[in-house]
DNA sequence: TATTGTTATACTCTATAACTATA
DNA sequence: TATAGTTATAGAGTATAACAATA
């Protein structure tokens, strides 16, 4: 038997509902299948696409600089990037024996484009319905509070 | 070599920084992590403990009642549910050939107390700082639009 | 036929430890 | 000693397919 999403809650969920950490995951949950769909046309993960952005917006970063500012391990990085390498999207340049610099090929640039396009579509999918001037607020508080490092 | 947490970003991520999907994510990812800690000397995961508060809040509720409530697929809540059947702290009583409803032991509603209390503090490490008007609109905001069934 | 619970399985993401080699 | 990259491994969470028993 196949099985459909779970529904929506028509249920009590305690003290869950006033809990802004659980929404926050209900909310993060939806909007990445939503977006796996959206890359899936690409054959990449939103880990993949994540990292097609940042080179290409700072070609020369190595891979440490780049899971840095995605908050992903290096340990997690080592086979992203080597599965775009191998697919042709990034190439390497030896900074020293132990640094890369990275930056996307002509292939890779394209894929960026078009996962842009496809990321930009399922935003505003997803959040279309929103203001601007709401959208704009929503992000500027959601990113202040991971931002924040006064809490671990 | 062990390995600190992903610093703080100190990169441009592009078209990233605009994206709520984005920044929803990385909060979520933060805000999972502390809770996770935070339930840890109980030996309860997050999902553990939404199944304990939901069942609490609603004894005699069946399995796939219970799932539906989290979004969590009757396949995932079988193990979920029979580890903490195992454990002493859910109940099951037989309702027809396939259905069972659940309830919590006494074990379990002291272990449901003690997990209420480390999310609530919890909750508030993390959002303590916002204005509870400000976090009330934010869970309304966000509880609307996961909740939304007009966009898959 | 549809529903409940179950098993098996797969994939993504997060995370730690340990190793190599370089600096 | 510290850093960059890698490998191996583990666990949580999400997801699909298929089965048995029951309604």
């Amino acid at each position: 038997m196949s099985e459909t999403k779970p529904a929506q809650p028509n249920a009590n969920v305690d003290l869950l509902d006033d809990q802004l950490g659980y929404h926050l995951r209900r909310l993060s949950v939806k909007v990445m299948a939503d977006l796996s769909d959206a890359l899936e046309p690409q054959k990449l993960t939103p880990a993949d696409a994540s990292i097609l952005f940042v080179i290409g917006a700072n070609a020369g970063m190595t891979q440490s600089e780049v899971g840095k500012a995605l908050g992903i391990f290096r340990a997690n990085m080592a086979p992203l990037v080597g599965r775009l390498v191998k697919r042709g999207f990034i190439e390497r340049r030896t900074i020293d024996g132990r640094s890369q610099a990275l930056k996307l090929t002509a292939a890779g640039a394209a894929a960026c484009r078009q996962a842009k396009a496809a990321v930009r579509e399922h935003e505003d999918r997803l959040f279309g319905s929103l203001p601007a001037v709401a959208k704009r607020k929503l992000v500027k508080e959601i990113r202040a509070l991971w931002q924040r490092d006064d809490v671990p």
